[in-house]
DNA sequence: TTGAAAGCGCTACCAG
DNA sequence: CTGGTAGCGCTTTCAA
């Protein structure tokens, strides 16, 4: 009960092996008849190409190495799951890293060397490589698409960070607040790359700009999870002394400081406004106001840039392309009450 | 700069490449001193073996496909992020496959089939084969570790689906309540195996022994998302004839259900108890109480019992394991109110 | 349009 | 302990 060769095949079929492997991979030059015998003993005989051999001969492995900073939060999840759509759709499967707890020095170790020497690509999503780490990227000369996080002049494909922490920070500042907090500042060694630093300045230059107190003691530091910002906002939130609407640099983020909020007995939002960024799944849920970014959009594009990179789709698709965000105002918004000014 | 082949570390270290071979892989009958001399060329060149080669002589290709029902929920993130994190450690890579809207006549087609001739394993989480996929399965001869849902005398770790609910069940029995939902029945043709029916199961059970009414109409079919949960749970709360406490069959859905409650300005948990299945991140920061399950530890046995079936690990560890589960009591259930007797 | 044959880069067996 | 070499199963010239 060995797996059937290729030789099997054209022995059924009685042609050789190149003209079965022809036939199989749908190239021309085959005569129509031919074809129709090779595919039917290949079906007779349940022939699936061995991928490693196929591999080995052709110099492509049908292998995209997908790098992100976690594995098991939302916006890694989606982005993961659309990008392995397209690809399956085109015969390629998807080799997962995550960089989890694996400080710069030691990540790029032989493990990883060994997947990069596997796959046909690399879509590297909001990761900012050190400099070392981008040289042995660079020179194992891999097609390269970024997302969320330039990475050496590859396409990149993303959304304005900046702006859209700005256009959630202006949202709470024309409903009138003024003594405004945000959650999302990046620890030290902070493995999302430009993201944190590029909305938490989109939240600054508004502030800036309205010309509203910028109060650096309601700068929250967070590790980006739900559990770390509930944390934060539970001490900022229990002071009197505390602002009357937080943005949140993600969903689960603010989700993290509406339940603190809630804790404190908080009213959300007549006693604490709370925006988010993303469109959690559980936003919409619990009416999370929050600056949608289209997730499935942009790991689409990233996978067809990678394709087209590939020569597997037209060309024109390897580009870098920034995606539009929008307001999706909801429930944990409002003006700020009357009865306490800033 | 074309990579370097085995080759070319032979030359440079003045051995054959089968010595490279050897020494690189730290078999034996390698003389110190010549192995010394062979990593150290090897380091030099940057050398790294060819995946697809070795596979191809060796006939192992260091992937194992893990296959689940979804890829974008919490369950199957936590799971496979513990799974390849295990693999990892052993230099192999995880060929991620998600069934997802795939109905079962297509959802084995060609791409998958790809996947299982290029596998050395397969893991498979919660998912539930019919016969003639799991045919195909068994024909391919693969060792195979089934998480949650058994699979033709393979390895299976899981908890008692059951026993959990019915824990969660009697907590709130326990509390007083004898007015009592679920949400998460399946609807036709779920995808999460049989894990949806024996969560409900467990639930009746516990209602018929402890002698409290079931209500057919407070069972809600849920697809096990947050938002079907929620829609379910609108519906339902927001007539007078509503149960005291809801069991949900997991915590996305609890969550659903919380915010439902909230959307209707009831209180949790003094006008609603809820309480769901996982501990999932948000469960904690939301305060739902729930039956915690250790998924991570359930995904480090399977891949330990994968490692153990490919002869990479102790034998012993290719078995099945059910995992205890625990009531983790926070604030989302308490005592019906008494003045709101069934 | 088809076939023969030379690799692809490595492992594993057999000698020595 | 080391080297030679025959594959692993396919793709891809080059001829026919």
């Amino acid at each position: 009960m060995n797996q059937p060769t290729i030789a099997d095949v054209a022995r059924l079929a009685g042609v050789s092996v190149a003209t079965v492997s022809r036939a199989l991979r749908g190239l021309d030059k085959v005569h129509p008849e031919t074809r129709d015998r090779v595919i039917a003993a290949a079906a007779q005989l349940d022939y699936i190409a061995s991928p490693e051999a196929a591999g080995l001969a052709s110099g492509r492995s049908r292998l995209i190495g997908v790098i992100t900073p976690f594995m098991a939060r939302w916006f890694f999840t989606e982005m993961m799951s659309a990008i392995e759509k397209v690809f399956r759709d085109h015969q390629h499967h998807i080799l997962l890293m995550d960089l989890e707890e694996r400080s710069p020095e030691v990540r790029l170790a032989l493990t990883q060397n060994m997947m990069f020497k596997r796959v046909d690509g690399l879509i590297v999503v909001n990761v900012a490589f050190r400099g070392s780490e981008a040289e042995v990227i660079k020179r194992l000369n891999l097609p390269v698409v970024a997302v969320g996080n330039a990475f050496n002049g590859a396409p990149l494909v993303g959304i304005d960070d900046v702006g859209c922490a700005a256009l959630g920070t202006q949202h709470l500042i024309d409903l009138g607040h003024t003594a405004l907090g945000y959650v999302g500042k990046a620890r030290p060694h902070n493995p999302h790359g430009k993201t944190p630093p590029d909305r938490l300045q989109g939240f600054v230059d508004t502030l800036h700009e309205a010309d509203v107190r910028l109060r650096h003691d309601w700068i929250l530091e967070c590790d980006w999870s739900a559990a770390d910002a509930y944390a934060g906002a539970l001490k900022l939130l229990a002071s009197p002394d505390r602002p009357t609407a937080i943005l949140a640099g993600s969903d689960e983020m603010a989700l993290g400081v509406m339940a603190a909020a809630r804790e404190l007995g908080l009213r959300v939002p007549q006693d604490l406004s709370v925006i988010g960024i993303d469109d959690h799944d559980l936003a919409r849920v619990f009416g999370l106001t929050t600056v949608r970014q289209d997730v499935v959009e942009q790991g689409r594009a990233a996978a067809h840039a990678m394709l087209a990179l590939l020569g597997l789709a037209d060309e024109s698709l390897a580009r870098s392309s920034v995606y539009p965000v929008h307001l999706l105002p909801r429930t944990s918004t409002c003006p700020p009450a009357a009865d306490r000014p800033i």
